[in-house]
DNA sequence: TTGAAAGCGCTAACAA
DNA sequence: TTGTTAGCGCTTTCAA
């Protein structure tokens, strides 16, 4: 390429990079028709090798056909579209081997930071660290190892979805949890203890084999078994909305014969047939913080604990708003 | 590192890689113990840049929170896990700037082929094409440019499902559709086949903004006016399930006002209220045939055109079935 | 303002 | 069976 141009690789170079050095409009000239004659490609590869940086982040979800979890991808790519970082999105399908291997494969290809969005509390990371490669770990407790974290109050969420239902005048209110993580543990506090505050015992609760659309049509069945509640709080909007379809399926409406609130606040919750109520996340801005800190404050470790906000809709029993 | 082992870097190499030469095993002993106790983690860029290939390939959806796409990725993933190879997931955002720019990032970082599920129909490939890296794209016409294609029978698919509004007597079917592409246009041929087949007039032709819920929901008030029909194709499951919300809101039952079918297959699709009846694309099969190729004969060019099956729900009018 | 050259970490051809 | 070495394509220091 360089010799095509009749000029050494480092004119190529600052050309291309716009510097360190200053290039005189006649060199500039000769290798910018250059690249184009000869449809020249730098690449990237050995660029990154170079300079110790390949501008790209990881971020290893459960499962990014959940909408959270798809939406949460979204904003986390454009966060990093914004900042000319590229985002390498790996499913781990809740399993802690191949959340094992990605993060093994994340390494090697040298991303520049991790967003690890993990079921299992307990991964690996040594891989990353070694590499002194930040990670910063959504809705996970502080770890042993010193790393950030981001997360939203989960236990202060379902307590407001559940305070909620209990203003509603309900007095059988069940939780539906899903497969044992923290987020379902800490959520199903919350529910408790606002029943506790209202002085309700807690009707039943249940927990889905998985945080999808079936598993929540799954367990409408359980639900409804015997003493039916008339209220759930439920704690993901997926599980919601297949419950939904689920209680449908045996003849009971949402929510006039019972009623549902979830947490998550997706665009398709907000768009399920009823509405659901839900404590909705700070997706774009739990996104934002995440890419933002990796890029540029990696080195200081931060906890941070998000609010989310009850969006009362259809779902609840309240009178339909737009 | 290989001077820990007291050993050259080529055999650290060989043990590393499993050959291409024999080791003896004291010096492969020697070699995995310097391994682990630096921590060694190889270095995938120089590994890359060496032998030229990446094991990553790329995939660009407009929008991956579309269940329809959020599947394809997640079918696409599994695909190339299986076989060692990684995933670049880039969101378009319908924008073909934005695609432009990932075209660009990608072939910058040498990925070993492409899958390109665009809207738009005049992508300049020339970045991946001059670096002779392959791309298979997705519902797309053949291109002017010697691309493989992989799609389903779009016209031969609505057609099945407006067939299936025939059967059940409708006279007043309409056909929502989205943003201009040629997705769009095709499964409209389809629905204008099957009416035409049948003798029936076109009965509206809708389109809606974007592929996604909210659209899909905004369209329902005019797809109600005047005199409304008593069934309607709609393009994808996403604007189909934004639409029964709508219609739901506006007080219109489904299937009991107004039947509808859809096209896509995803679960959102099977878990919605009511259940859609829908034609299924074989988004795993599709998934596969499009990793396989990359990998396997990424020279020959193909044209594969996938039948779509009709999978009879709820959402059409039929009665109910497990 | 430009060129020469070292070196990022790896693999593979060649030599021993 | 193992060591030496060139070189993948880039950036950047140093010298001119």
């Amino acid at each position: 390429m360089a010799r095509r141009a009749g000029v050494s690789p480092a004119l190529v170079s600052y050309v291309l990079n716009d510097g360190p050095r200053p290039v005189s409009a006649a060199a500039r000239e000769r290798v910018l028709a250059a690249v184009h004659e000869l449809g020249y490609r730098p690449d990237g590869l050995a660029r990154s090798l170079r300079v110790g940086r390949t501008s790209t982040l990881g971020l290893v979800v459960p499962d990014a056909v959940n909408p959270f979890f798809g939406e949460l991808a979204h904003a986390v790519e454009d966060a990093a579209f914004g900042i000319g970082y590229a985002v390498m999105v790996c499913n781990s399908a809740d399993s802690s081997a191949r959340e094992r291997t990605y993060v093994t494969s994340l390494a090697e290809r040298r991303i520049d930071g991790l967003i690890l969005a993990s079921t299992s509390e307990e991964t690996d990371l040594s891989d990353l660290t070694d590499l002194a490669i930040p990670v910063i770990a959504l809705d996970r407790a502080p770890d042993a190892a010193p790393i950030s974290t981001i997360r939203v109050e989960n236990a202060t969420g379902a307590y407001l979805g559940t305070r909620h239902l209990v203003e509603h005048a309900h007095d059988r209110i069940a939780f539906v949890g899903g497969p044992d993580t923290g987020v379902s543990t800490l959520r199903r506090e919350g529910y408790l203890h606002a029943l506790q505050e209202a002085g309700r015992p807690p009707w039943r609760e249940l927990r889905t084999s998985a945080f999808t659309l079936a598993a929540g049509a799954d367990i409408a069945n359980e639900l409804l078994a015997g003493d039916a509640p008339t209220a759930v709080m439920v704690a993901s909007e997926v599980q919601a909305i297949g419950l939904v379809t689920g209680l449908g399926r045996l003849g009971a409406r949402v929510p006039g014969d019972i009623a549902v609130v979830a947490m998550d606040g997706t665009a398709a919750g907000a768009h399920a047939s009823p509405r659901l109520t839900t404590v909705a996340q700070p997706i774009r801005r739990m996104a934002e913080m995440a890419v933002t800190h990796l890029v540029r404050s990696p080195a200081r470790v931060v906890h941070e604990a998000l609010h989310g906000d009850l969006v009362v809709r259809e779902s609840c029993g309240c009178p339909a708003r737009s």
